[in-house]
DNA sequence: CTGTTAGCGCTTTCAC
DNA sequence: GTGAAAGCGCTAACAG
């Protein structure tokens, strides 16, 4: 404190807006335009307001500006459902922070996460920060459920908001996704050319719609060359190697399935490998597999006969972009951003890596 | 929307607790009660009113909340400087998100991070989560700066708060730390007692705390053994593996030196072996090294003569529990956890990798 | 067990 | 260019 030092008369340590118009000689209002850069104020009061200001560390009350002028604080990140249930890869983690960050964070947003922990075994739901008026804006990372409600209140909310998925029950839901039902496609009629009849998928995230996408998927490739779909051929399957090798030896137990289609989400090369040399197959020779991968250019399976990459990072971007414009007025919702998938048969950037899970290392 | 459905008579569209007052016969009071589990009323009166609640998808606003009761919103992590002055490494920081998680994510908090952003050049002070009344407790990430003075704040305000430094100006501050004067001097002993009196530092962090600690363990050692202190063997040096080389090359090119501490807080092996070799030394033989690393038991140098522990991850472990516990009303602050560090001369871990900045990809 | 009143700190509306 | 008054949605204090 340099300079005449004020004291807040109050009992209370807070100064509010009250208490700097009364050193100023103004009323709040006046005080109120000046923190909040409106004309109506000559240049000497307000700098005279401003000085205060500094001089005494006041800083408004975000509560009560929410609260008054409908405006929320934070921009919000939640997670459709527990991370127990969804893996979320420390990479698109740390990538999504980075750039909630050159987004947000950079104008002086507050960047919030909320977890959507269990209580009890129930979650209190994802909604929970637009509904409290806490966000101004929500990210909802992770797949939808195939019974999600809250995503209904969010949209109902009026407040910007992004899915990372599209959802039926649901159509004008703003979403910044890829198409996984044209990836289950694409990966099927590639095989289907290959001269391959009986085709086993490897089918990840159960119970939410980009299983579903990629069930249509496949089934509409399959259609399309008269063939019916034999339910068996497609495997659920959860994040654990263990279960990817079981459910592979058992796909291919079947000798007439000649081809396999690994849309997991896992990028787990160890799990397929396994699998395959339990059932003695050896790919190229008696399999032919399309992994799903989400590097440009990068191979789950070098014995691969191709790949199909999602650009997960790249549309997650555009849909943040356009979130931000939505968000500071520049555009109006519902944002819908569907970026396709890529099939490639050759990878310059050699093998990837199994993501880890973010919470893998304390679990 | 099941059963009886009722309709918000206002013309705006959210229910407030006087809403679902009097759709259930009551008043205010009543429903606060039950939204806030407190007793005085009857289990009749609670399942009927929880019953509306559900029904309608009331939540309560968070702001008036927070207002009136006096109570914040969220748990707050702020950054001491802006990341483009003070890397954070991406493990640093998934280890920090994932902990905050188990310690408070898990309970519900909301978990918010102030990014501390530049605006047009000058930081808008990484206190503002506490003084805007948003943050209901708050971790401190990163060094603090000789000038700092928002700590200040924080520690008047009240708001239980943790540190991840000591500060001099502040000796009472709440705080988690690893002993860096102690690190420095256990450093410069270990090197003093093999023969050597002319011994180099590269340090990190200039103009923060942590750097003056280590200039301090380091004098104090060189004092007992009667040593002056050439100021020219100190070299602070910033994130960079060129800097760090161009420094240890320039220290080195006086062949009277004959040890160097790195305590850079760069964990950068190819920095110090490009620095040795321009300079034409070969460690273990005309020159002996002694390396900080934050990996317990890992090498940043494997041809280094000993290693320095900086149990960092580990202190703040501990100190945010503390913080939860002072959080929610189990201690009172301030919290003061100071951990040792620890040299090793023989490493079963390897050599660890460099640690990957967060930002650093979109730089 | 339940209701009444007041007020948290701010911004909006309207008046001057 | 500035001020007065009302009220955002909630809860604490007190009354019944």
């Amino acid at each position: 404190m340099t300079g005449t030092s004020f004291k807040k008369p109050s009992t209370r340590q807070r100064w509010t807006i009250y208490d700097i118009a009364r050193e100023a000689g103004v009323t709040a209002k006046t005080v109120s335009r000046v923190l909040n850069a409106k004309g109506g104020v000559s240049q000497e009061t307000r700098d005279r307001i401003q000085e205060i200001i500094r001089r005494v560390g006041y800083h408004p009350h975000i509560a009560a500006r929410s609260l008054r002028g409908n405006r929320n604080a934070c921009i919000g990140i939640t997670l459709s459902a527990p991370m127990d249930i969804i893996p979320v890869s420390q990479h698109f983690f740390i990538w999504l922070f980075e750039h909630l960050y050159r987004t947000f964070g950079i104008r002086g947003e507050y960047v919030c996460f909320d977890v959507n922990p269990y209580f009890g075994g129930s979650s209190s739901g994802y909604s929970r920060g637009v509904l409290e008026h806490l966000f101004k804006a929500c990210v909802i990372a992770g797949p939808l459920a195939l019974d999600d409600k809250d995503i209904f209140q969010i949209h109902e909310s009026g407040v910007p908001y992004i899915a990372m998925g599209r959802l039926e029950t649901l159509p004008e839901c703003s979403c910044a996704t890829v198409d996984y039902e044209e990836g289950a496609y694409i990966s099927t009629c590639f095989l289907l050319e290959r001269g391959h009849r009986r085709i086993a998928m490897l089918k990840g995230f159960e119970g939410f719609f980009p299983s579903v996408e990629r069930s249509r998927g496949y089934g509409r490739a399959l259609q399309e060359a008269g063939i019916e779909v034999d339910e068996a051929l497609i495997r659920s399957v959860d994040f654990e190697t263990r279960n990817i090798s079981n459910m592979v030896h058992r796909l291919l137990a079947d000798s007439r399935v000649t081809a396999l289609i690994d849309c997991s989400a896992t990028e787990d090369s160890s799990g397929l490998r396994e699998g395959m040399r339990r059932a003695g197959r050896v790919p190229g020779k008696d399999i032919e597999v399309v992994a799903w991968t989400y590097s440009e250019n990068g191979a789950v399976l070098s014995e691969a006969a191709a790949h199909v990459w999602l650009p997960v990072r790249e549309v997650a971007a555009e849909g943040i972009e356009q979130l931000a414009a939505w968000t500071h007025g520049k555009r109006k919702g519902p944002i819908r951003v569907v970026y396709r998938p890529v099939l490639f048969t050759t990878w310059a950037n050699g093998e990837v890596s199994r993501p880890k899970r973010l919470f893998g290392s304390l679990e």
